[in-house]
DNA sequence: ATGGTTATGTTATTATTTTCACAAAAAGTG
DNA sequence: CACTTTTTGTGAAAATAATAACATAACCAT
């Protein structure tokens, strides 16, 4: 688990890093990278340390072999398929966005879901009945799924992903889903994120001994 | 900083309290609460400790009670509400989402986008034109609003926010956004989140001294 | 060249978070 | 009522993560 702040943040820096690239950068310093993406100059050196990247003492970092370096730590080089199990009112925003997704070299190569309604292209993803999922995800060798269905169903679903062979799943539903500890699990939550960015916004009081958040 | 992932811990457990209780159960130990919460025992007692939360020696925790003092916590009694900036297909989503919203006491009032086109009631919120936002924030004093609008604008909409008096933000455009640090902002990219998903369940490469997640 | 300057890379230090361990309270039992 | 069992609450210990410190390499100006 310990490894995950990590990549998140080095995945934070790539994004940064194609902002400065776009902008005609060549080059960024830790503190310059740092102030872009919210971190300190310490945490980048150390983040890069870890996974072996290597500036130019003094000269900073080349962007374009730091951006490499990400690539290849990401495998961003290979189109990375995933499916989309419940395409209501999250999946379908996220079928809609398959071009950003793209662009990141991830894409949702089809949805799946229980209603009869929903079985057909949205946005050039064809959208499947849930009985074929299992023997697509064989058949293409998915590795990722996202799930956006009704919490009442998300267990359930999450375990016949899991039985087609599916080693990671971002979930939308409200619900800590419990599969094998191989299979990595993304749990959010959006309730639960505004609320704290309620609660820490209006509701820091003194009296619980919560002063910043 | 320190304290978020305390508070997002709590909110865990109450949806998974919530879930208890609609299955008729009175009392949680916190090995139960914790199995279900995907997080263990003493982390509960830990958590609840600190916003003295007790509970019943040998007798574990009534639901109710812990409900009531966590619903204390949260404010769960006031109906908060919300704007929403970005009309778009995540927006969207999250306004026809409402009524999930509305069942935890939060409710998104109003909807702004500079697209002529989006200005309409969308899921019974009206939707009004950006020019009349920061009066519309002040008038009814709100101070939590969820972002959904492209990278390129949102900087300069996080400062109309800030400026106009909102004290939390949660963000969706992927960059980090820059405000006074007692504005609350809680920046979600869905992308990099997809991304150290599919990361770490197949890119996890022994090579790079990454061995679980 | 050479000396000064600057930004990295890494080690040491500090802070935070989680886990462990166990005393103490409550509830049941004979 | 003593004795056992169970589960909390918390201080101590261990593990993690973040920050600071600084030696080192590269560059620049003279
Ligand atoms: N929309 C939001 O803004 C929002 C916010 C917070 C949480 N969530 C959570 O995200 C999840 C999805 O939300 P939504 O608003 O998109 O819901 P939705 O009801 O609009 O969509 C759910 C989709 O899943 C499909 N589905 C239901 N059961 C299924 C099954 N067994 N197999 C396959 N498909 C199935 C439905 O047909 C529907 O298309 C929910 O768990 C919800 O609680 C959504
Ligand atoms: N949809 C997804 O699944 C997804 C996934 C990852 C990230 N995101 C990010 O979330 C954000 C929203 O995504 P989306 O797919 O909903 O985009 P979208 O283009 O569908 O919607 C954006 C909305 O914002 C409005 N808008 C644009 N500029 C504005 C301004 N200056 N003021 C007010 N409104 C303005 C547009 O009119 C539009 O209605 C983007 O930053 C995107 O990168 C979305």
């Amino acid at each position: 688990m310990q490894i995950r702040n990590n990549i998140r943040r080095l995945l934070q820096y790539r994004m940064c890093l194609i902002r400065f690239r776009e902008l005609g950068f060549e080059r960024v310093y830790s503190y310059s990278l740092g102030r872009e993406a919210g971190v300190s100059p310490e945490q980048i050196r150390k983040d890069f340390s870890r996974f072996g990247i290597k500036g130019n003492k003094r000269g900073g970092y080349l962007i374009s072999e730091l951006l490499d370096s990400l690539n290849y730590i990401f495998g961003k080089n290979e189109l990375q398929d995933v499916i989309l199990i419940g395409v209501g009112n999250i999946g379908m925003a996220l079928a809609r966005y398959n071009c950003g997704f793209f662009k990141r070299r991830k894409y949702i190569v089809a949805g799946f879901d229980i209603d009869p309604s929903k079985i057909r292209k949205i946005n050039e993803i064809p959208v499947l009945p849930m009985e074929v999922m299992p023997r697509f995800v064989k058949e293409n060798g998915i590795t990722v799924g996202i799930m956006a269905v009704p919490a009442i169903s998300a267990q359930e679903i999450c375990n016949m992903l899991v039985n087609a062979g599916i080693k990671g799943i971002m979930n939308f539903a409200p619900i800590v889903l419990k599969a094998p500890r191989e299979v990595v699990i993304e749990n959010i939550n959006l309730c639960n994120v505004l609320e704290s960015v309620i609660y820490c916004a209006n509701y820091a009081r003194d009296d619980l001994g919560v002063l910043e958040c």
